[in-house]
RNA sequence: GGGUGCUUAGCUCAGCGGUAGAGCGUCGCCCUUACAAGGCGGUGGUCGUAGGUUCGAUCCCUACAGCACCCA
């Protein structure tokens, strides 16, 4: 072995013979246990959330598989319908071009051989963390037979009238020119104003000012509403006003939503363009009258006002009429306006008609598109939507909410699916109680088209392709059919992942498009219900919610049977990490190391606004002055291990993962020692159980060391299952075992020598499989080189079981030996550098008082001491007998001591002395506070009472040897 | 407005009713033949504030303050 931890040498051969091997592969032995990786974009790159994400669902299969279960880790990519779409449309932009001037087909053709180009990029970087993971079952969201899923979950929906089309408001995203989910849409806080505007009554005799944010959308107005009660207004309620710019006539209405301390207590109610005055304008029967074109701006005669979506347009789904005639309602000088211009040209234009009251500055919060950044804009178009929401079809049939909704909520709340941490089945459940039917058409090319189709009078079909829609159908079609334009939220596809990937609804094997199989749902829906989902919190409702509907509606089970939420990774000072801001980190670079310039180019490459490239460039510079050393893939796994708590972000700092990178290196090196002190060829087992009590000590600690772990593996507490090996593998067995083991390895005694070469190896060799899952590639380096010693027949530490607790033998009074021993050393160290006595330099060691089985232990370990603390023979002083002046450290009531000649300064051990007894003063005067008291000694569980009794007799013995020591000094 | 968290050593975080912990940093000594990415030892905290419950509160309850995030 090489002297020092080389993290790039080793890491770089071993993914390829384990993935050759098939060793990811599922057993086809044991009980199923699978977990599904959420796809990442096809087209995007590995980042710090990934990373940990993975790191967390690998350390899972590796330990299960070690453990003998079926494992199946699930991959593949999703096809992100609107993100791949948008670069390949950048892509266009830098050539001039649209879209549209490429058409429907070359535009897909376009997207789909940038997937092929760039589609490989993040699952190699998921290689390099060393992702376990079943490749060859690899698979993307617009594969043949994932396509055919979506198909089939659509047609079979719409058959059972969950699925339906309507024209509803949803959130426009008038750049993209696309519908996008409520939460794709931030809700962003921006200063922005407050006017009020004065409507006057139709017969000129009163009015009522009105307050509004958006003041364009008035041209919509087809009412004001106040609440019933508001006593300002009462008189006014069923009058008519005459719209200011138009003077068209809307009713003043009473509607218990309005809040009377809100504004002037009157609102304008335009049900084209408002969430809430939609649902005004439905109870109160209001028409809806649209003003904006998709593209934002005032319609106009010129502007086509009906979506550009798939289908016909059709008349309000309630009932409503809907008006987009501009030369009706809209004054001509607005018409084509874009809507911030229309803005301003009607607040002035009301200004001069005398009618804006008031104007003030407001914090308002704007509906912000998440892909594009553009004003969200509230718009009546056609979509197509599941129901999730009405308890009974028109025509009796169950609806979505007793189908699919309920049945998500009761997976949750009767505890058949699991969340940890277990708040976050609370944000599941809310959400699903207030959940709105789901929009799932979008105006987009990129991704499943909809399995519809439109005959010339506006009747739908659907079907598998056309002539299953013509076959299935109830009326005739009229005329030709055309296929519905528009593709399916993304997340459609990605619901069904728990059951398309095993193979659903083909009923025998699916391959992929090189012929080889992938999936065959007879055999593989094993794997369903999946062991647990590893993902965030932010795509509970996007994700996990909606394969819990659908898996449960089409296969009857759960998907998963628990949710691990992870941790949001942010950076070292606990901010989000974004290109713009310059603290993004790429895990690759932390495995891999980057030198400054690099990084500097790499962070502002893509940063278009000068001012930011150069925020972004000093915040590097400052952050990584020498660039970002290699800490290697192990060392970076072990530090997302180590980080994730049940804390819901996760402050990812660089100098953890250094620390991390010395705990490998320490590994490594005690597999060198190990190694190194042994005789050419296998080391066969000696008879019996391992002879010295610091072997048995290590087995023991060890044995409860794995119990520990394999609790913390079941509640998912990652950072106490790092901790736990750590602290194993440094502050015991390096630190205390591998020392103990040298005067043993060294000593006369071949017996003992040979015993502990065996428990060193046998150790090691434990601590390598049980640290396998977390830092992979560092531990199946060195058990290479172990396993031939210990004539372990396996190709690979892959293949070796996970060491059970329950396999190794307890020793509690060899462990009581050694804590005894681990006592009488440090108290001789602490005297040795307190007093400043090098370490070079070998002491005398005296020992006065203690009991027989001091005597007993001193006389056991006297080689050990002798040798770890640099001492010479210990020489006991009889009771009785003369001592010289010395530094003393108590153990029980043994007294190990120092001479002071020519070593330690008399007035330093005096006062050294006198702190450590006041220390012990303390804690006593705090022992006996409490057992001063009646009512604790009352109340308090009588084990508490017997421990505080024992603390004071503890302290008091070593008092008592530290005053007589103190008092023999002078 | 509704909801969920967080506030513990200089930094990043565990602990959550009975002796305040880890890693990193820092200070001192040491290049001792596995490891200076190391060894040994030390320093460092009235556990956000104020009340309450309890024999006992960092931990439970209430209020407040500050900081996040989610949903309207």
């Amino acid at each position: 072995m090489e002297k020092s931890f080389e993290p790039a040498q080793i890491e770089s051969k071993w993914y390829e013979r384990w993935e050759a091997s098939g060793a990811f592969q599922p057993s086809g032995q044991g009980e199923p246990y699978c977990i599904l990786l959420p796809p990442p974009n096809v087209t995007g790159t590995l980042h710090m959330g990934h990373a940990f994400q993975q790191t967390v669902m690998d350390m899972l299969v590796r330990y299960q598989r070690m453990r003998g279960m079926n494992t199946l880790w699930q991959v593949g990519t999703d096809h992100a319908g609107i993100a791949t779409q948008k670069i390949v449309e950048n892509q266009l932009a830098v050539e001039e071009k649209t879209r549209h001037d490429l058409g429907r087909d070359a535009f897909v053709e376009r997207v789909w051989k940038w997937k092929e180009e760039s589609g490989s990029t993040i699952t190699n970087q998921m290689r390099r963390i060393g992702a376990a993971a079943d490749w060859s079952r690899e698979r993307f969201t617009m594969d043949e037979g994932l396509s055919a899923a979506v198909r089939k979950v659509f047609i079979d929906w719409y058959r059972a009238g969950l699925i339906y089309r309507g024209n509803r408001l949803v959130n426009w995203d008038p750049v993209l020119g696309t519908a996008v989910s409520d939460l794709e849409v931030n809700n962003i806080e921006r200063d922005g104003h407050m006017w009020s505007i004065r409507y006057q009554t139709s017969d000129g005799k009163d009015s009522v000012v009105i307050a509004t944010t958006r003041p364009e959308t008035m041209l919509g107005d087809v009412a004001v509403a106040v609440h019933p009660e508001d006593e300002r207004y009462t008189h006014l309620i069923g009058k008519t006003l005459a719209l200011p710019l138009t003077g068209r006539q809307i009713p003043i209405i009473a509607d218990a939503y309005v809040d009377r301390e809100f504004g002037t207590g009157a609102v304008k109610i335009t049900p084209a363009h408002d969430f809430n005055d939609y649902q005004i304008g439905q109870r109160h029967g209001l028409p809806l009258m649209t003003v904006l074109t998709l593209d934002a701006k005032i319609i106009s005669p010129a502007t086509s006002v009906t979506p550009a979506t798939g289908g016909p347009a059709q008349i309000g789904s309630r009932g409503l009429a809907v008006t987009h005639e501009p030369t009706k309602y809209i004054p001509e000088k607005y018409w084509g306006m874009d809507r911030f211009a229309a803005r301003k040209a009607i607040v002035a234009d009301l200004e001069a008609a005398g009618l804006l009251v008031e104007t003030k500055p407001h914090k308002l919060q704007v509906p912000v598109s998440d892909r594009s950044d553009a004003v969200i804009e509230p718009m009546l178009t056609d979509q197509w939507f599941v129901d999730l929401t009405s308890d009974t079809l028109a025509d009796g049939r169950p609806g979505g909410r007793k189908t699919i909704t309920e049945p998500a909520l009761d997976a949750v709340r009767s505890g058949e699916i699991k969340f940890v941490p277990e708040n976050w089945a609370t944000t599941y459940t809310q959400w699903l109680d207030n959940i709105q039917d789901w929009c799932i058409s979008r105006q987009l090319w990129w991704g499943h088209r909809i399995p519809a189709w439109y005959d010339e009078a506006g009747n739908i079909f659907v079907g598998e392709d056309e002539a299953d829609a013509r076959k299935s159908a109830t009326t005739t079609p009229v005329g030709a059919l055309r296929q519905d334009d528009d593709v399916l939220d993304t997340w459609f596809s990605s619901a069904l992942w728990p059951f398309s990937t095993l193979g659903w609804p083909a009923n025998g094997p699916v391959k992929n498009e090189r012929g080889e199989v992938v999936a065959n749902w007879e055999q593989d829906k094993i794997f369903l219900p999946s062991a647990v989902l590893v993902t965030g919190f932010d795509i509970i409702f996007f994700w996990v919610a909606r394969m819990v509907m659908a898996t449960k509606y089409f296969t009857g089970q759960v998907p998963f049977r628990e949710v691990y939420i992870n941790a949001i990774v942010r950076d070292a000072e606990g901010q989000k990490m974004s290109k713009s801001k310059g603290n993004t980190l790429d895990p690759l670079d932390l495995i891999d190391g980057i030198e400054l310039e690099p990084l500097v180019a790499k962070s502002t490459k893509s940063l278009l606004i000068p001012q930011v490239r150069e925020k972004v460039e000093k915040r590097v510079r400052k952050d990584y002055p020498d660039g970002i050393p290699a800490i290697g893939t192990d060392a970076l796994r072990f530090t997302f291990a180590a980080l994730a708590s049940y804390s819901r972000t996760i402050n990812f700092d660089i100098k953890r993962a250094e620390g991390y990178k010395a705990f490998c290196n320490k590994l490594w090196n005690a597999a060198r020692f190990v190694l190194m002190n042994l005789p050419e060829g296998e080391i066969a087992a000696p008879a019996g159980t391992p002879v010295t009590e610091a072997e048995r000590w290590i087995l023991t600690r060890l044995k409860q060391t794995l119990g520990e772990v394999e609790q913390h593996f079941i509640s998912y507490r990652f950072d106490h299952l790092a901790q736990a090996l750590y602290e194993f593998t440094w502050n015991e067995l390096c630190d205390w075992f591998l020392e103990l083991s040298k005067p043993a390895l060294n000593g006369d005694d071949v017996v003992a020598a040979a015993s502990t070469r065996h428990t060193l190896l046998v150790v090691l060799e434990s601590v390598l499989r049980a640290l396998h899952p977390i830092i992979p590639f560092i531990t199946e380096e060195i058990w290479q080189s172990v396993a031939p010693k210990l004539a372990l027949t396996e190709n690979s530490l892959m293949q070796r079981s996970w060491p059970r607790a329950e396999e190794i033998v307890a020793d509690d009074a060899a462990t009581a030996e050694i804590e005894w021993f681990k006592n009488v050393l440090s108290g001789i160290r602490k005297i040795r550098s307190e007093m400043n006595i090098s370490p070079a330099k070998t002491i005398p060691l005296l020992l006065a008082d203690g009991d027989a089985s001091d005597r007993v232990r001193i006389t056991k370990f006297a080689a050990q001491i002798a040798f770890l603390a640099r001492t010479e023979t210990p020489q006991w002083i009889e009771s009785g007998a003369d001592e010289p002046a010395a530094a003393a450290a108590v153990v029980g009531t043994l007294r190990v001591m120092i001479p002071l000649a020519g070593l330690i300064d008399l007035g330093a051990e005096k006062a050294r002395l006198a702190k450590e007894i006041s220390r012990i003063e303390v804690e006593i005067k705090k022992c006996e506070g409490k057992l001063g008291n009646a009512n604790f000694v009352a109340n308090a569980p009588a084990e508490v009472v017997v421990q505080e009794r024992q603390r004071i007799t503890d302290w008091n013995t070593t008092l008592t040897a530290l005053r007589e020591q103190a008092q023999k000094l002078g």
